[in-house]
DNA sequence: CGCCGTGTTGACTATTCTCAACCCAGGTGG
DNA sequence: CCACCTGGGTTGAGAATAGTCAACACGGCG
Protein backbone atom coordinates (compact mmCIF):
# COMPACT_ATOMS: atom_id res chain seq x y z
CA UNK A 1 0.00 0.00 0.00
CA UNK A 2 1.69 2.84 -1.12
CA UNK A 3 -0.61 5.80 -1.44
CA UNK A 4 -0.60 7.70 1.89
CA UNK A 5 -4.54 8.35 2.06
CA UNK A 6 -5.08 4.45 1.88
CA UNK A 7 -2.62 4.07 4.35
CA UNK A 8 -4.01 6.64 6.89
CA UNK A 9 -7.85 5.59 6.77
CA UNK A 10 -6.91 1.70 6.88
CA UNK A 11 -5.54 2.88 10.69
CA UNK A 12 -9.50 3.07 11.30
CA UNK A 13 -11.61 0.86 9.22
CA UNK A 14 -11.29 -2.42 6.79
CA UNK A 15 -11.20 -0.63 3.48
CA UNK A 16 -12.87 -3.85 0.30
CA UNK A 17 -11.34 -3.70 -2.95
CA UNK A 18 -14.62 -1.53 -3.86
CA UNK A 19 -13.76 1.38 -1.51
CA UNK A 20 -10.10 1.40 -1.65
CA UNK A 21 -10.36 1.68 -5.37
CA UNK A 22 -12.70 4.54 -5.30
CA UNK A 23 -10.01 6.33 -2.68
CA UNK A 24 -7.35 5.47 -5.04
CA UNK A 25 -8.87 7.20 -8.17
CA UNK A 26 -9.68 10.62 -5.75
CA UNK A 27 -5.87 10.96 -5.59
CA UNK A 28 -5.10 10.30 -8.91
CA UNK A 29 -4.07 13.28 -10.49
CA UNK A 30 -2.14 15.31 -8.05
CA UNK A 31 -0.65 18.75 -8.36
CA UNK A 32 2.79 19.62 -7.42
CA UNK A 33 3.13 22.94 -5.28
CA UNK A 34 6.60 25.03 -4.39
CA UNK A 35 7.70 25.10 -1.09
CA UNK A 36 6.51 28.64 0.84
CA UNK A 37 3.68 29.36 -1.18
CA UNK A 38 -0.13 29.40 -0.29
CA UNK A 39 -2.30 26.66 -1.64
CA UNK A 40 -5.57 28.82 -0.61
CA UNK A 41 -6.01 32.18 1.20
CA UNK A 42 -8.21 33.46 3.82
CA UNK A 43 -11.54 34.72 1.97
CA UNK A 44 -10.90 32.67 -1.23
CA UNK A 45 -14.27 30.18 -1.66
CA UNK A 46 -13.87 27.16 -0.95
CA UNK A 47 -13.63 24.54 -3.31
CA UNK A 48 -12.71 21.37 -2.70
CA UNK A 49 -10.70 19.52 -0.06
CA UNK A 50 -6.95 18.58 0.05
CA UNK A 51 -5.43 15.34 0.18
CA UNK A 52 -1.66 15.54 0.75
CA UNK A 53 0.26 13.22 -1.16
CA UNK A 54 4.02 14.00 -0.32
CA UNK A 55 5.70 17.15 1.57
CA UNK A 56 4.65 19.15 4.05
CA UNK A 57 2.19 22.10 4.31
CA UNK A 58 0.26 24.05 7.46
CA UNK A 59 -2.50 25.85 8.31
CA UNK A 60 -2.80 29.08 9.77
CA UNK A 61 -4.48 32.32 10.61
CA UNK A 62 -3.52 35.79 10.82
CA UNK A 63 -5.19 37.67 13.65
CA UNK A 64 -6.68 41.49 13.72
CA UNK A 65 -3.23 42.79 15.23
CA UNK A 66 -1.43 40.72 12.33
CA UNK A 67 0.18 38.07 14.80
CA UNK A 68 -0.29 34.68 13.09
CA UNK A 69 -0.86 31.76 14.57
CA UNK A 70 -0.25 28.19 12.76
CA UNK A 71 -3.37 25.42 13.65
CA UNK A 72 -1.81 22.85 12.21
CA UNK A 73 0.59 21.10 9.92
CA UNK A 74 -0.30 18.21 7.33
CA UNK A 75 2.26 15.64 6.23
CA UNK A 76 1.73 12.69 3.61
CA UNK A 77 -1.62 10.95 4.22
CA UNK A 78 -3.50 14.11 5.76
CA UNK A 79 -6.74 15.46 5.18
CA UNK A 80 -6.12 19.02 4.69
CA UNK A 81 -9.46 20.80 4.53
CA UNK A 82 -12.31 19.02 5.56
CA UNK A 83 -14.04 22.41 6.92
CA UNK A 84 -15.02 22.86 3.31
CA UNK A 85 -18.60 21.81 4.05
CA UNK A 86 -19.32 24.36 6.53
CA UNK A 87 -17.42 27.27 4.80
CA UNK A 88 -18.13 29.19 1.90
CA UNK A 89 -14.89 31.12 2.60
CA UNK A 90 -11.79 30.02 4.17
CA UNK A 91 -11.61 31.50 7.38
CA UNK A 92 -7.35 30.85 7.20
CA UNK A 93 -4.99 29.84 5.05
CA UNK A 94 -2.90 27.19 3.62
CA UNK A 95 0.38 27.20 2.70
CA UNK A 96 3.01 24.62 1.83
CA UNK A 97 6.22 24.32 3.47
CA UNK A 98 8.55 21.88 1.35
CA UNK A 99 7.85 20.99 -2.39
CA UNK A 100 4.53 19.35 -1.77
CA UNK A 101 2.43 16.59 -4.29
CA UNK A 102 -1.33 17.20 -3.40
CA UNK A 103 -4.32 16.22 -4.24
CA UNK A 104 -7.57 18.15 -4.73
CA UNK A 105 -11.05 16.52 -4.67
CA UNK A 106 -14.45 18.32 -5.01
CA UNK A 107 -17.02 18.94 -2.45
CA UNK A 108 -19.14 16.50 -4.51
CA UNK A 109 -17.05 14.13 -5.15
CA UNK A 110 -16.94 13.77 -1.43
CA UNK A 111 -20.60 14.19 -0.93
CA UNK A 112 -20.94 11.72 -3.97
CA UNK A 113 -18.65 8.46 -2.16
CA UNK A 114 -19.76 9.05 1.55
CA UNK A 115 -23.26 8.59 0.17
CA UNK A 116 -22.12 5.53 -1.50
CA UNK A 117 -19.50 4.38 1.23
CA UNK A 118 -21.01 4.82 4.72
CA UNK A 119 -17.36 3.22 5.83
CA UNK A 120 -15.49 5.94 3.82
CA UNK A 121 -17.68 8.18 5.71
CA UNK A 122 -16.51 6.96 8.72
CA UNK A 123 -13.11 7.14 8.63
CA UNK A 124 -12.86 10.90 7.44
CA UNK A 125 -15.21 11.35 10.17
CA UNK A 126 -12.33 9.35 12.44
CA UNK A 127 -9.89 11.41 10.48
CA UNK A 128 -11.53 14.54 11.70
CA UNK A 129 -11.77 13.32 15.42
CA UNK A 130 -8.11 13.34 15.28
CA UNK A 131 -7.45 16.61 14.26
CA UNK A 132 -9.69 17.78 16.46
CA UNK A 133 -7.60 15.58 19.54
CA UNK A 134 -4.64 17.17 18.07
CA UNK A 135 -5.82 20.40 18.13
CA UNK A 136 -7.45 20.06 21.93
CA UNK A 137 -3.37 18.70 22.96
CA UNK A 138 -1.95 21.25 21.24
CA UNK A 139 -4.12 23.81 23.37
CA UNK A 140 -2.86 21.97 26.44
CA UNK A 141 0.52 22.98 25.36
CA UNK A 142 -0.11 26.54 24.78
CA UNK A 143 -2.05 26.64 28.18
CA UNK A 144 -0.36 24.52 30.58
CA UNK A 145 3.30 24.07 29.31
CA UNK A 146 6.36 26.33 29.35
CA UNK A 147 8.38 27.48 26.43
CA UNK A 148 11.03 24.26 26.45
CA UNK A 149 8.49 21.94 26.79
CA UNK A 150 5.85 23.17 24.22
CA UNK A 151 9.14 22.96 21.57
CA UNK A 152 9.85 19.57 23.24
CA UNK A 153 5.82 18.13 22.50
CA UNK A 154 5.85 19.78 19.11
CA UNK A 155 9.22 17.61 18.23
CA UNK A 156 7.79 14.65 19.83
CA UNK A 157 4.30 14.71 17.90
CA UNK A 158 5.82 15.20 14.61
CA UNK A 159 8.32 12.52 14.75
CA UNK A 160 5.47 10.18 15.53
CA UNK A 161 3.71 10.95 12.91
CA UNK A 162 6.26 10.57 10.63
CA UNK A 163 7.51 7.43 11.97
CA UNK A 164 3.39 6.45 11.36
CA UNK A 165 4.14 6.90 8.12
CA UNK A 166 7.70 5.56 7.27
CA UNK A 167 9.76 9.38 7.38
CA UNK A 168 11.96 8.77 10.37
CA UNK A 169 15.35 7.40 9.69
CA UNK A 170 16.23 6.21 12.73
CA UNK A 171 16.54 9.60 15.02
CA UNK A 172 16.34 11.81 12.78
CA UNK A 173 13.64 13.65 10.58
CA UNK A 174 13.18 16.10 7.97
CA UNK A 175 11.53 19.53 9.98
CA UNK A 176 11.16 21.96 7.81
CA UNK A 177 10.45 24.60 9.73
CA UNK A 178 11.74 28.41 9.89
CA UNK A 179 12.40 29.29 13.80
CA UNK A 180 9.32 32.07 12.64
CA UNK A 181 7.34 29.57 12.02
CA UNK A 182 7.89 27.40 15.05
CA UNK A 183 7.35 30.78 17.06
CA UNK A 184 4.31 31.13 15.75
CA UNK A 185 2.91 27.45 16.16
CA UNK A 186 3.58 27.44 19.62
CA UNK A 187 2.62 31.32 20.90
CA UNK A 188 5.93 32.35 21.72
CA UNK A 189 8.38 35.00 20.02
CA UNK A 190 11.08 34.41 17.99
CA UNK A 191 13.80 35.27 20.36
CA UNK A 192 12.36 33.21 23.12
CA UNK A 193 12.25 30.58 21.29
CA UNK A 194 15.43 30.72 20.14
CA UNK A 195 16.29 30.09 23.64
CA UNK A 196 14.67 27.72 24.44
CA UNK A 197 15.87 25.72 21.59
CA UNK A 198 19.59 26.33 22.79
CA UNK A 199 18.60 24.75 26.32
CA UNK A 200 17.12 21.26 24.69
CA UNK A 201 20.46 21.49 22.55
CA UNK A 202 22.71 22.01 25.74
CA UNK A 203 20.59 19.41 27.55
CA UNK A 204 21.77 17.11 24.56
CA UNK A 205 18.08 15.89 24.05
CA UNK A 206 17.92 17.17 20.06
CA UNK A 207 20.54 18.43 17.45
CA UNK A 208 18.89 20.63 14.73
CA UNK A 209 20.20 23.34 12.66
CA UNK A 210 17.46 24.06 9.59
CA UNK A 211 16.69 20.56 8.30
CA UNK A 212 17.02 17.26 9.72
CA UNK A 213 16.08 17.09 13.86
CA UNK A 214 17.88 14.29 15.36
CA UNK A 215 16.05 13.87 18.75
CA UNK A 216 18.98 12.60 20.70
CA UNK A 217 16.80 10.92 24.00
CA UNK A 218 13.30 10.59 22.97
CA UNK A 219 12.12 9.30 26.45
CA UNK A 220 13.72 11.87 28.06
CA UNK A 221 12.14 14.61 25.38
CA UNK A 222 8.58 13.15 25.57
CA UNK A 223 8.96 13.06 29.80
CA UNK A 224 10.48 16.62 30.11
CA UNK A 225 7.62 17.65 28.07
CA UNK A 226 4.91 15.39 29.30
CA UNK A 227 4.30 13.95 26.04
CA UNK A 228 2.20 10.91 25.40
CA UNK A 229 1.66 9.88 22.43
CA UNK A 230 -1.87 8.21 23.19
CA UNK A 231 -4.21 11.48 21.68
CA UNK A 232 -2.34 10.77 18.10
CA UNK A 233 -4.31 7.29 18.01
CA UNK A 234 -1.57 5.37 15.61
CA UNK A 235 -0.50 2.53 17.66
CA UNK A 236 -3.72 0.01 17.31
CA UNK A 237 -5.19 1.74 19.88
CA UNK A 238 -8.21 2.05 17.78
CA UNK A 239 -11.72 1.09 19.38
CA UNK A 240 -13.62 -1.93 16.72
CA UNK A 241 -16.86 -0.83 15.86
CA UNK A 242 -18.28 -4.63 17.28
CA UNK A 243 -17.45 -7.35 19.39
CA UNK A 244 -15.67 -6.53 22.24
CA UNK A 245 -13.05 -3.73 23.52
CA UNK A 246 -9.64 -4.55 23.18
CA UNK A 247 -7.39 -3.62 26.05
CA UNK A 248 -5.49 -0.03 24.86
CA UNK A 249 -1.81 -0.51 23.88
CA UNK A 250 0.43 0.90 26.80
CA UNK A 251 -1.38 4.01 27.22
CA UNK A 252 1.17 5.61 29.42
CA UNK A 253 4.17 3.76 28.13
CA UNK A 254 7.41 5.57 26.45
CA UNK A 255 7.23 6.83 22.88
CA UNK A 256 9.33 4.25 21.90
CA UNK B 1 -38.82 22.72 17.38
CA UNK B 2 -38.05 22.46 20.93
CA UNK B 3 -35.55 19.41 21.15
CA UNK B 4 -31.90 21.30 21.41
CA UNK B 5 -30.12 18.81 18.95
CA UNK B 6 -32.61 18.78 16.13
CA UNK B 7 -32.38 22.52 16.25
CA UNK B 8 -29.00 22.28 16.45
CA UNK B 9 -28.65 20.04 13.36
CA UNK B 10 -30.71 21.46 11.17
CA UNK B 11 -28.52 24.61 10.99
CA UNK B 12 -26.47 22.13 8.75
CA UNK B 13 -28.44 20.22 6.68
CA UNK B 14 -32.36 20.28 5.94
CA UNK B 15 -33.70 16.98 7.74
CA UNK B 16 -36.59 14.79 6.72
CA UNK B 17 -39.75 13.66 8.92
CA UNK B 18 -38.15 10.69 9.05
CA UNK B 19 -34.89 11.68 9.95
CA UNK B 20 -36.11 14.12 12.67
CA UNK B 21 -38.49 11.59 14.10
CA UNK B 22 -35.01 9.18 14.38
CA UNK B 23 -33.34 11.95 16.06
CA UNK B 24 -36.10 12.56 18.53
CA UNK B 25 -36.72 9.11 19.73
CA UNK B 26 -32.33 9.22 20.36
CA UNK B 27 -32.76 11.47 23.14
CA UNK B 28 -36.35 10.23 24.52
CA UNK B 29 -34.44 9.14 27.66
CA UNK B 30 -33.01 11.96 29.44
CA UNK B 31 -30.98 11.24 32.38
CA UNK B 32 -30.50 13.77 34.88
CA UNK B 33 -27.11 14.83 36.58
CA UNK B 34 -26.55 16.90 39.86
CA UNK B 35 -23.82 20.19 38.93
CA UNK B 36 -20.54 19.81 39.12
CA UNK B 37 -20.06 15.74 38.88
CA UNK B 38 -18.04 14.10 36.66
CA UNK B 39 -20.08 12.16 33.79
CA UNK B 40 -17.01 10.22 32.85
CA UNK B 41 -13.63 10.13 33.76
CA UNK B 42 -10.29 9.89 32.02
CA UNK B 43 -9.66 5.65 31.99
CA UNK B 44 -13.19 4.91 31.87
CA UNK B 45 -14.50 2.38 28.85
CA UNK B 46 -16.20 4.49 26.07
CA UNK B 47 -19.64 3.75 26.39
CA UNK B 48 -21.64 6.18 24.23
CA UNK B 49 -22.24 9.40 23.06
CA UNK B 50 -24.01 12.19 25.46
CA UNK B 51 -26.27 14.84 24.08
CA UNK B 52 -26.49 17.90 25.98
CA UNK B 53 -30.33 18.75 26.46
CA UNK B 54 -30.23 21.05 29.12
CA UNK B 55 -27.27 22.99 31.55
CA UNK B 56 -23.50 23.11 31.38
CA UNK B 57 -21.30 20.69 30.91
CA UNK B 58 -17.72 20.98 30.13
CA UNK B 59 -14.60 18.59 29.00
CA UNK B 60 -11.31 18.77 30.80
CA UNK B 61 -7.92 16.87 30.69
CA UNK B 62 -5.52 16.73 34.11
CA UNK B 63 -1.65 17.31 33.16
CA UNK B 64 0.71 15.02 34.36
CA UNK B 65 2.22 17.62 37.09
CA UNK B 66 -2.03 18.25 38.13
CA UNK B 67 -2.49 21.07 35.79
CA UNK B 68 -5.87 20.98 34.67
CA UNK B 69 -6.63 22.35 30.97
CA UNK B 70 -10.96 22.74 30.13
CA UNK B 71 -10.91 22.06 26.96
CA UNK B 72 -14.81 22.63 25.96
CA UNK B 73 -17.64 23.86 27.52
CA UNK B 74 -21.53 22.30 26.19
CA UNK B 75 -24.30 23.83 26.21
CA UNK B 76 -27.65 22.45 24.91
CA UNK B 77 -27.61 20.88 21.36
CA UNK B 78 -24.35 20.16 22.07
CA UNK B 79 -23.29 16.61 20.84
CA UNK B 80 -20.82 15.45 24.33
CA UNK B 81 -18.41 13.19 22.96
CA UNK B 82 -17.71 11.81 19.36
CA UNK B 83 -14.53 10.42 20.15
CA UNK B 84 -16.21 7.33 21.36
CA UNK B 85 -15.46 6.32 17.98
CA UNK B 86 -11.51 6.60 18.20
CA UNK B 87 -10.80 5.57 21.26
CA UNK B 88 -11.20 2.46 23.77
CA UNK B 89 -10.71 4.26 26.89
CA UNK B 90 -11.58 8.07 27.71
CA UNK B 91 -8.48 10.40 27.44
CA UNK B 92 -10.27 13.16 29.26
CA UNK B 93 -12.86 13.61 31.82
CA UNK B 94 -16.77 15.22 31.30
CA UNK B 95 -18.47 16.51 34.29
CA UNK B 96 -21.58 18.84 34.92
CA UNK B 97 -21.13 22.75 36.11
CA UNK B 98 -24.92 23.12 36.25
CA UNK B 99 -27.64 20.20 37.40
CA UNK B 100 -28.32 18.58 33.76
CA UNK B 101 -30.15 17.04 31.20
CA UNK B 102 -28.06 14.56 29.55
CA UNK B 103 -29.19 11.60 26.63
CA UNK B 104 -26.77 8.92 26.46
CA UNK B 105 -26.93 7.09 23.07
CA UNK B 106 -24.69 4.06 21.87
CA UNK B 107 -21.75 3.57 19.30
CA UNK B 108 -24.23 0.70 17.39
CA UNK B 109 -27.00 3.22 17.57
CA UNK B 110 -24.43 6.14 16.53
CA UNK B 111 -23.32 3.70 13.48
CA UNK B 112 -26.57 1.95 12.65
CA UNK B 113 -28.49 5.53 12.59
CA UNK B 114 -25.41 7.01 10.08
CA UNK B 115 -25.49 4.18 8.26
CA UNK B 116 -29.38 4.48 7.43
CA UNK B 117 -28.95 8.34 7.05
CA UNK B 118 -25.98 10.12 4.88
CA UNK B 119 -27.97 13.37 5.96
CA UNK B 120 -27.06 12.54 9.55
CA UNK B 121 -24.01 11.32 9.15
CA UNK B 122 -22.51 14.52 7.78
CA UNK B 123 -24.32 16.63 10.21
CA UNK B 124 -22.84 15.04 12.87
CA UNK B 125 -19.30 15.29 10.92
CA UNK B 126 -20.14 19.24 10.45
CA UNK B 127 -21.12 19.09 14.24
CA UNK B 128 -17.35 17.79 14.95
CA UNK B 129 -15.77 20.03 12.05
CA UNK B 130 -17.53 23.14 14.26
CA UNK B 131 -15.99 21.85 17.38
CA UNK B 132 -12.92 21.58 15.83
CA UNK B 133 -12.95 25.28 15.13
CA UNK B 134 -13.66 26.62 17.63
CA UNK B 135 -10.95 24.39 19.56
CA UNK B 136 -8.29 26.36 17.16
CA UNK B 137 -10.29 29.28 17.98
CA UNK B 138 -9.04 28.78 21.64
CA UNK B 139 -5.98 27.65 20.70
CA UNK B 140 -5.42 31.25 18.83
CA UNK B 141 -6.75 32.00 22.36
CA UNK B 142 -3.92 31.00 24.44
CA UNK B 143 -1.46 31.50 21.85
CA UNK B 144 -1.47 35.02 20.82
CA UNK B 145 -4.16 36.97 23.14
CA UNK B 146 -3.12 38.30 26.83
CA UNK B 147 -5.30 37.64 29.49
CA UNK B 148 -7.95 40.15 29.13
CA UNK B 149 -8.08 39.25 25.65
CA UNK B 150 -8.77 35.85 26.86
CA UNK B 151 -11.05 36.53 29.07
CA UNK B 152 -13.47 38.76 26.73
CA UNK B 153 -13.32 36.08 24.12
CA UNK B 154 -14.61 33.53 26.21
CA UNK B 155 -17.41 35.74 26.84
CA UNK B 156 -18.52 36.76 23.64
CA UNK B 157 -18.15 32.95 22.47
CA UNK B 158 -20.52 32.17 24.97
CA UNK B 159 -22.73 35.16 24.58
CA UNK B 160 -23.10 33.72 20.95
CA UNK B 161 -23.48 30.53 21.21
CA UNK B 162 -26.21 30.76 23.97
CA UNK B 163 -28.13 33.56 22.08
CA UNK B 164 -28.44 31.26 19.29
CA UNK B 165 -29.80 28.68 21.03
CA UNK B 166 -32.24 31.40 23.14
CA UNK B 167 -30.02 31.21 26.19
CA UNK B 168 -29.47 35.26 26.06
CA UNK B 169 -31.93 37.63 27.88
CA UNK B 170 -31.36 40.78 26.51
CA UNK B 171 -27.46 41.50 27.97
CA UNK B 172 -27.17 38.42 29.98
CA UNK B 173 -26.90 35.01 30.34
CA UNK B 174 -25.93 32.45 33.45
CA UNK B 175 -22.44 32.10 33.39
CA UNK B 176 -22.51 29.10 35.94
CA UNK B 177 -18.27 29.13 36.47
CA UNK B 178 -15.76 29.35 39.01
CA UNK B 179 -12.42 32.08 38.36
CA UNK B 180 -10.76 28.95 39.20
CA UNK B 181 -12.38 27.28 36.12
CA UNK B 182 -12.16 30.32 34.07
CA UNK B 183 -8.44 30.72 34.77
CA UNK B 184 -8.05 26.67 33.83
CA UNK B 185 -9.91 27.56 30.71
CA UNK B 186 -7.62 30.31 29.34
CA UNK B 187 -4.32 28.73 31.10
CA UNK B 188 -3.60 31.95 33.39
CA UNK B 189 -3.62 31.67 36.72
CA UNK B 190 -6.44 32.75 39.20
CA UNK B 191 -4.87 35.27 40.99
CA UNK B 192 -4.40 37.12 37.08
CA UNK B 193 -7.48 35.33 35.98
CA UNK B 194 -9.14 37.62 39.16
CA UNK B 195 -7.23 40.91 38.07
CA UNK B 196 -8.23 40.77 34.80
CA UNK B 197 -11.81 40.23 35.22
CA UNK B 198 -11.82 43.63 37.30
CA UNK B 199 -10.41 45.71 34.62
CA UNK B 200 -12.84 44.36 32.30
CA UNK B 201 -15.39 45.72 34.92
CA UNK B 202 -13.82 48.70 35.75
CA UNK B 203 -13.83 49.52 31.81
CA UNK B 204 -17.56 49.29 32.12
CA UNK B 205 -17.60 45.96 30.19
CA UNK B 206 -19.24 43.30 31.89
CA UNK B 207 -20.86 42.75 35.24
CA UNK B 208 -20.09 39.57 36.90
CA UNK B 209 -20.42 38.04 40.18
CA UNK B 210 -20.97 34.30 39.90
CA UNK B 211 -24.39 33.98 38.07
CA UNK B 212 -25.62 36.11 35.45
CA UNK B 213 -22.86 37.83 33.14
CA UNK B 214 -24.20 40.94 31.83
CA UNK B 215 -21.92 41.80 28.48
CA UNK B 216 -22.46 45.98 29.27
CA UNK B 217 -20.61 46.84 25.95
CA UNK B 218 -21.05 44.09 23.49
CA UNK B 219 -19.36 45.86 20.39
CA UNK B 220 -16.43 47.18 22.33
CA UNK B 221 -15.73 44.17 24.26
CA UNK B 222 -15.81 42.13 20.81
CA UNK B 223 -13.06 44.23 19.09
CA UNK B 224 -11.33 44.66 22.39
CA UNK B 225 -10.79 40.53 22.03
CA UNK B 226 -10.55 40.35 18.78
CA UNK B 227 -13.04 38.60 18.70
CA UNK B 228 -15.17 37.47 15.17
CA UNK B 229 -18.30 35.19 15.56
CA UNK B 230 -17.58 33.82 12.12
CA UNK B 231 -15.58 30.57 13.27
CA UNK B 232 -18.88 29.67 15.16
CA UNK B 233 -21.20 29.36 11.78
CA UNK B 234 -24.43 29.94 13.64
CA UNK B 235 -25.75 32.96 11.37
CA UNK B 236 -26.85 31.60 8.07
CA UNK B 237 -23.42 31.13 6.88
CA UNK B 238 -23.55 27.87 5.89
CA UNK B 239 -22.64 26.51 2.56
CA UNK B 240 -25.22 24.75 0.39
CA UNK B 241 -23.90 21.13 -0.61
CA UNK B 242 -25.68 22.07 -4.49
CA UNK B 243 -25.85 25.67 -5.85
CA UNK B 244 -24.12 28.44 -6.20
CA UNK B 245 -22.73 29.99 -3.63
CA UNK B 246 -24.01 32.45 -1.48
CA UNK B 247 -22.52 35.54 -0.12
CA UNK B 248 -21.27 35.09 3.34
CA UNK B 249 -23.28 37.42 5.93
CA UNK B 250 -21.36 40.63 6.88
CA UNK B 251 -18.09 38.26 7.83
CA UNK B 252 -16.06 40.49 9.64
CA UNK B 253 -19.20 42.90 11.02
CA UNK B 254 -20.06 43.50 14.81
CA UNK B 255 -21.41 40.77 16.35
CA UNK B 256 -24.46 42.08 16.85
C1' DC C 1 29.61 43.12 -3.72
C1' DG C 2 25.66 44.20 -1.17
C1' DC C 3 21.12 42.82 0.18
C1' DC C 4 17.91 40.12 2.62
C1' DG C 5 16.01 36.62 5.43
C1' DT C 6 17.16 33.89 9.18
C1' DG C 7 19.50 32.84 13.43
C1' DT C 8 21.87 34.45 17.76
C1' DT C 9 22.80 37.24 21.66
C1' DG C 10 22.47 41.10 25.22
C1' DA C 11 19.91 44.38 27.87
C1' DC C 12 15.79 45.92 29.40
C1' DT C 13 10.67 45.72 29.94
C1' DA C 14 6.19 43.68 30.44
C1' DT C 15 3.33 40.09 31.59
C1' DT C 16 2.13 36.47 34.29
C1' DC C 17 2.92 33.35 38.26
C1' DT C 18 3.54 32.14 43.12
C1' DC C 19 3.00 32.70 47.78
C1' DA C 20 0.58 34.51 51.35
C1' DA C 21 -2.79 36.99 53.71
C1' DC C 22 -7.39 38.27 54.25
C1' DC C 23 -12.57 38.72 53.28
C1' DC C 24 -17.00 36.92 52.76
C1' DA C 25 -21.06 33.86 52.30
C1' DG C 26 -23.00 29.48 53.00
C1' DG C 27 -23.29 25.28 55.52
C1' DT C 28 -22.62 22.47 59.75
C1' DG C 29 -22.59 21.16 64.34
C1' DG C 30 -22.99 22.41 68.98
C1' DC D 1 -28.53 31.08 67.54
C1' DC D 2 -23.86 31.23 67.10
C1' DA D 3 -19.02 29.43 66.40
C1' DC D 4 -16.57 27.31 63.19
C1' DC D 5 -15.16 25.58 58.83
C1' DT D 6 -14.69 25.65 53.95
C1' DG D 7 -14.46 27.13 49.31
C1' DG D 8 -14.42 30.81 46.51
C1' DG D 9 -12.90 35.63 45.68
C1' DT D 10 -9.57 39.69 46.35
C1' DT D 11 -5.33 41.98 47.17
C1' DG D 12 -0.19 42.84 47.82
C1' DA D 13 4.67 41.81 47.03
C1' DG D 14 8.28 39.61 44.86
C1' DA D 15 9.91 36.13 41.51
C1' DA D 16 9.86 33.80 37.17
C1' DT D 17 8.74 33.66 32.51
C1' DA D 18 8.34 35.67 28.15
C1' DG D 19 8.40 39.83 25.07
C1' DT D 20 10.67 43.88 22.82
C1' DC D 21 14.26 46.34 20.87
C1' DA D 22 18.59 46.41 18.95
C1' DA D 23 22.87 44.75 17.29
C1' DC D 24 25.41 41.52 14.73
C1' DA D 25 26.68 36.97 12.22
C1' DC D 26 26.04 34.14 8.38
C1' DG D 27 24.75 32.21 3.92
C1' DG D 28 22.31 32.47 -0.43
C1' DC D 29 21.44 35.11 -4.24
C1' DG D 30 20.91 38.87 -7.55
Amino acid sequence: MTNPLLRKLSNFVRLSEDQQQALETLTSRPKSYAGQSDIVCEGDPTSGVYLILDGWAYRYKVGDDGRRQIMSYFVPGDICDQRIFVLNRMDHNIGTLTQASIAKVSKEAIIDLTDRHPQIARAFWWSTLIDEAVAREWLMNTGRRNAVQRVGHLMCEMFVRLRAIGLVDGQSFQFPLTQIQLADTLGLSTVHLNRSLKVLRRRGLIEWARGPLTILELDKLASASMFNSSYLHLEGEVAPVSGGLTEPAARNAAVT
